[in-house]
RNA sequence: GUGCCUAUAGUUUAGUGGUAAAACUCCUCUCUGUGGCAGAGGUGUCACGGGUUCGAUCCCCGUUAGGCACCCCA
């Protein structure tokens, strides 16, 4: 019975990634391996699957991530797993489960890998989203760290040529002055007017008023104290730190005591990173302290960012500089009749031993149709091997582009070719 | 989860209340000894389900999917 028109679809915000894509997606992990071991990262792979206690502790119970976008799954055991969110929490996970901590501080950890959200797909989001990410866990909560992080992200879209790169940075406190400044921020909005979501979101998140853009809101939230004034000092000191190095770096970057991120595991320096015109970060991240003890394990700091990879992607396109295929085969091999057929097989096979890209059409018999194809490949060279050649143990090398040609003797044709490329 | 828009060949699109068309692509043939050309043919349950109608690809409703925006986020 034939499938229904439905399973015959990829499902809902989750797509292919089709040949002519896979030169972009080739780069990206190209990209991600150079740059991991440029910082001396090393490479990571969790499960896709995790339990789903490890989210809803870390991410926050209250955060859109948690309260509905998880896709989760019960197994015969009666356990519920989850289709990873997010990459942080599993590679804090790992962390702690592998007692990490017990070798040199900070351990510095890479990944790429696939994310699920079920989301409302729009331009740049999709319910299954890859991401690459970089975390550093352990050590200090030294701002050299963040520093390092932004920079890596930075790095991560310049190597992936996304031009016109904008930096926003913010410090959201520690857990001495954050709730201090929520406090602020409450008392600040309980008096002034704001639009319905975020007079409920005062109560339930507050610092998510921050992100509204709502016509209504937009007095009150520009004239809503800045977290940066209520950091405490060390969070001050820690965050002018960041900024230094940045500055030593040469980095540019946009203070935006706006930015706030969705999930509860992050402290202190939150950043994103757009490409000027189009209003979705292309990759963020920051310092998450509280994440491990969060998850039940020893105070740990840590920093780390993320790209997202589909908004790369589509980046560079709105760029007009998406990533395209790599050159295509120049040498096609031809055979005409049975007996030639044969013999081209070991005949290619050399070809390839003596690292030729050669393309074929052996599934075709006319002489016609193959140089066609040739042609449609964009070879070239054509190598015509038939009746004739193959007792001569010869064979014809065509410039496809001029039309000349001559014949070789089999035993040194591989060079001949290769001297012709 | 909400709102708006969309759905015709592999692709981009036209079109009509009397069951479809163009361009490009792909496949076959003309064509087992020389390509780009040409000619001929082929590739569609007009997204799915229901309703109105003598008759629906077209009008109406629902579903699904896609796009955009909200929300949120990478």
């Amino acid at each position: 019975m034939a499938l229904s028109k439905k399973a015959l679809q990829s499902v809902k915000g989750m797509h292919d990634i089709l040949p002519k894509d896979q030169p972009l997606w080739e780069k990206l992990r190209k990209v991600t391996r150079e740059l991991g071991e440029q910082y001396n990262f090393e490479r990571i792979d969790t499960p896709i699957v995790e339990p789903m206690a490890l989210f809803e502790r870390t991410v926050g119970e209250a955060s859109d991530i948690v309260e509905k976008q998880m896709y989760v799954l019960k197994t015969k055991d009666d356990d519920s797993l989850v289709l990873r969110p997010e990459a942080t929490a599993s590679v804090a996970r790992a962390y702690v489960e592998h007692g990490m901590a017990h070798v040199p501080q900070p351990v510095k950890l890479y990944y790429f890998g696939p994310l699920y959200r079920h989301e409302q797909p729009q331009e740049g989001r999709v319910r299954q989203f890859h991401q690459a990410g970089f975390e550093i866990i352990g050590g200090e909560s030294d701002p050299v760290y963040d520093a390092q992080i932004v920079a890596m992200a930075y790095r991560f879209l310049e190597e992936m040529k996304v031009a016109k790169l904008e930096i926003r940075i913010n410090s959201i406190g520690c857990k001495q002055c954050r709730p201090i400044y929520r406090k602020k921020l409450v008392d600040y909005y309980k008096s002034r007017p704001s639009c319905k979501t975020c007079k409920r979101r005062i109560l339930v998140n507050p610092l998510r008023v921050l992100d509204c853009k709502e016509k209504e809101c937009e007095v009150t939230k520009a004239g809503a104290p800045a977290m940066i004034d209520s950091l405490c000092t060390l969070c001050r000191g820690h965050f002018k730190l960041v900024l230094e190095y940045l500055d030593e770096l040469g980095l540019s970057y946009m203070l935006d005591n706006h930015l706030v991120r969705g999930l509860d595991y992050y402290s202190r320096t939150v950043f994103e990173i757009f490409a000027e015109g189009w209003d979705a970060a292309l990759a963020g991240g920051g310092r998450y302290d509280y994440l491990l003890e969060l998850m039940g394990a020893k105070a740990t700091p840590a920093v780390g960012c993320a790209v997202g990879l589909e908004r790369v992607g589509v980046a560079l396109t709105k760029q007009g500089t998406a990533v395209t295929a790599k050159p295509k085969p120049r040498v096609h091999f031809i055979h005409i009749g049975d007996l030639a057929k044969k013999k081209s097989l070991s005949l290619i096979e050399a070809l390839r031993r003596g690292g030729v890209h050669v393309e074929e059409s052996l599934g075709k018999d006319s002489l016609k149709g193959q140089l066609a194809a040739a042609d449609k490949n964009g070879a070239e060279l054509a190598l015509i091997f038939g009746q004739m050649e193959a007792f001569e143990e010869s064979i014809i090398i065509r410039d496809l582009k001029t039309g000349a040609q001559e014949t070789v003797l089999l035993v040194k044709f591989v060079e001949a070719v290769k001297k012709r490329l």
